[in-house]
DNA sequence: TTGTATGCGTTATCAA
DNA sequence: TTGATAACGCATACAA
C-alpha cells in the first residue's frame, strides 16, 4: 500500500543535487564535461531517487532514437527468431536498440505494426518479404523512415534488400530431386497469399520440372497453416489420393517434419517409399529421424548483415547496398532415388 | 534522391486542413467529438501528408503509454518465443502493446534492458524468474512501475508470479523414474547462475532422491549451455565416467534432443541401456527419434494469464493475484526401467 | 564548468 | 463544435 509518488524527473534531480537541469542532462550525455565533483553528487542523487530519463522525451528533444524495428510474421518459428536474436546482437554493437513487433502473417496488423513503430521513433525498419500494399512504402517515404527488406532477394528488385533468391534454391534442389528420378512431385507450401517468399519456392520447382521436361502442372499442390500436424494431415492427403508423389517438398522444415512424423505413423518408409524434403535447415531438420534433408538458409548472417547495414545507414548515411547470399541444398537422409516401380 | 523532408507533425496537417491543431488531436483520438465534415476535412489532410503521430510527444502529453515490456533471455528458445505470441496476442485484445528485449541470459543485459522499457514508458513489465538484484526491484518501485515474474512460482514468495513450482514438477517426475528401479541418476542442466528455475530443478531431483533413501550427493550433476551439441556432449562425458547413470534428466528439452542424437551416434539403445529424460516439453519433444519422455509446461497458458493479470493491473487497478499452473510429466519412448544388470 | 531559456509534438483544460 | 494555450521531460544553443 505505497504511496503512488510521482516518478523523478530531471527537475528533481537536479533539485536533489542543487544544480540545474542543464548539468544534470551533461552528467547523463557528456560526464566528461562536468566537474567530477559535481558529477558524483548528481549521481548520488540519480541513484536515491531512482530516476531514469523519459524516452519520449529524450527522443523529441534529441531527434533521434537510436532504435531500429523489426517486424516478423512470428516468433514462434525459429528462423525468425534466430535470424532477429542476430540482428539484435549486431545492432547493439552499434549502439542501437531493437523494437520487435509481429504480424501472425496478417497485412493489417503488420501496417499496424509499421505505424506503430515509427510512431516510436524508429530510426528505420527491417521488414521480411518485398510483398505489401505500395501505400505503407509510400508513408515510410514521407516519414523519412529507411526499410530493408530481408529473407528475400529478387534480382532486379528495385528496393534494396539483404537476402536470399529463395526462387534459384528451390529450383537447384528440386533439379537435384528430379535427376534421382523422381516425377511424380508434390508441395506442401505455406500460405501464399501475401508471401513471396512461399510463392517464389512455388514457381522455383515447377521451372526446374520445366527445363528438365516434365509438365509443371502435374506438380501436386497443397497449401497447410504453419505448424507441424498441419504438415502431417497434408501428407496424409497426398498419399491417399490416385496418384502418389514418390518426392514431397515442403514449404519449410516445420510441415517436413509433419509430414515425415504421418509417414512413420502410415508404416511409409522415408525415402524407400517416398522422399520428403525441407526448407530453412533449423534445428529440427537435424534432429529429426531420419535426418532431413533441406535448404540451408543463413538466418544468422542474414541478421547480422542487415543490422551492419541498417546501422552504418543510420549513422553515416551510407546508402544500403543489397546483399544476396546463398542458400544451399543439404543432402541428408529424407531423400533418395526414385521408386522404380512407377512409370 | 529525394530531398529529405521533415516528417510532418500535427501542427503541418492542422494547417493543410485549416483548423486547430486541438481539433486535429480530437479528430484521432475522439472522432465523434468533431463534425463530419471537419473530420473528413483533416483525414484527407493527414493521407496526403503521411502523418503519423510522435508517440514519445504522445505518451508525454496524455502521461500513459498502453504499453506492457516483457523481458526474456533469449527468443531463441521455442518456449520463451511460444509464450510471448500467446501474450501478445493477449495483450492486443485489451489494447496494449508489448514491447520485447532480450537478455542472452546476462543480468546486466538485463537491467540495462529493464531501464531501457521503463524508459520508454511501459506501464507494466513481464520478468523471467524471481532472482535478480534487489536494486532493481527497487528502481520498479521507484519508477511505479509493476512487474510480473512468471515461469516460477516459488510458494511463499512476496512477489506476486503466475507460473508453476519447477521444483515440485521435477520431484513428481523423479519419483516416477526412481519407481522404474533407476538408483544411479545424472542432470544435464542449464547453467544454474542467476537462475532460479534450473536450480530449482536441481534441488527437486534430489529432494526425490531423498526421499526414496537414495544419497542425493550421488546425482552426477553437469552443467551446459543451451544448445543440441551443448547436451550431445555432456552426454558423452557422462557415459565415460566411472558409473554409468541409468537415467540422465535434462534441464530443458534443447539439451534432452543432444543427448538423445549423441546416443544413437554411439549406439547406446534409448531406453533400454539409459534413459533421458527433458524439460518443457516443446515441438522439438514430440518429433524426437524415440518421442521424448518429459515435463509439459504450459507456455501459451502462462503468457495468456499474464497478460490479462497485467492489462486488468494497468486499466482498473485490479491487484495482480499470483497463479500456480501445473507442469505435469508426460511419458513417451525414452524412459524405461533400469537395466537389472546394476546394482 | 555551469546556468538560462527555448523548442520538440502532443494532450487536455478552458473559453469562445 | 472549435480554438488558444499551458503543461509534459528533456537537449542544446547561448550566455555567464
Amino acid at each position: 500500500m505505497t504511496v503512488k509518488r510521482p516518478t523523478p524527473t530531471l527537475h528533481d534531480v537536479a533539485a536533489a543535487a542543487s544544480v540545474s537541469t542543464a548539468t544534470v542532462s551533461r552528467c547523463l550525455n557528456f560526464p566528461d564535461q562536468v566537474a567530477e565533483r559535481t558529477r558524483l553528487n548528481v549521481k548520488r542523487a540519480i541513484n536515491d531517487l531512482g530516476y531514469s530519463p523519459n524516452f519520449g522525451a529524450k527522443a523529441m528533444a534529441a531527434r533521434r532514437t537510436n532504435t531500429i524495428g523489426a517486424i516478423i510474421p512470428t516468433m514462434e518459428n525459429a528462423i525468425f527468431a534466430r535470424g532477429l536474436q542476430a540482428f539484435q546482437d549486431e545492432l547493439r554493437r552499434h549502439g542501437f536498440t531493437m523494437l520487435v513487433a509481429s504480424t501472425s502473417y496478417c497485412p493489417d496488423i503488420e501496417e499496424e505494426q509499421i505505424r506503430s513503430l515509427v510512431a516510436r521513433g524508429a530510426d528505420a525498419l527491417l521488414l521480411i518479404g518485398h510483398e505489401r500494399d505500395p501505400e505503407i512504402y509510400r508513408f515510410l517515404e514521407a516519414q523519412g523512415v529507411p526499410a530493408l527488406v530481408t529473407w528475400a532477394f529478387t534480382p532486379g528488385s528495385k528496393r534494396p534488400s539483404i537476402g536470399f533468391d529463395n526462387m534459384a534454391a528451390i529450383y537447384e534442389m528440386a533439379t537435384e530431386v528430379i535427376k534421382l528420378g523422381h516425377h511424380q512431385l508434390a508441395l506442401i507450401s505455406a500460405e501464399t497469399a501475401m508471401n513471396d517468399r512461399a510463392m517464389a519456392r512455388h514457381q522455383g520447382i515447377q521451372n526446374a520440372m520445366t527445363d528438365a521436361g516434365l509438365n509443371p502442372s502435374a506438380l501436386q499442390f497443397i497449401e497447410a497453416t504453419y505448424a507441424i500436424e498441419d504438415g502431417a494431415k497434408a501428407f496424409e492427403k497426398l498419399m491417399q489420393s490416385q496418384v502418389r508423389p514418390t518426392a514431397v517438398f515442403c514449404g519449410n522444415d516445420v510441415l517436413a517434419v509433419g509430414a515425415l512424423r504421418r509417414a512413420r505413423e502410415m508404416n511409409i518408409p522415408v525415402p524407400d517409399d517416398v522422399s520428403i524434403i525441407g526448407f530453412d535447415d533449423i534445428e529440427l531438420a537435424q534432429v529429426a529421424y531420419p535426418a532431413l534433408t533441406t535448404v540451408h538458409v543463413p538466418h544468422r548472417e542474414m541478421g547480422r548483415r542487415a543490422a551492419i547495414a541498417l546501422a552504418n545507414l543510420v549513422k553515416n548515411g551510407t546508402p544500403i547496398e543489397a546483399v544476396e547470399l546463398k542458400a544451399r541444398p543439404v543432402f541428408r537422409e529424407t531423400l533418395g532415388p526414385a521408386r522404380t516401380t512407377s512409370l
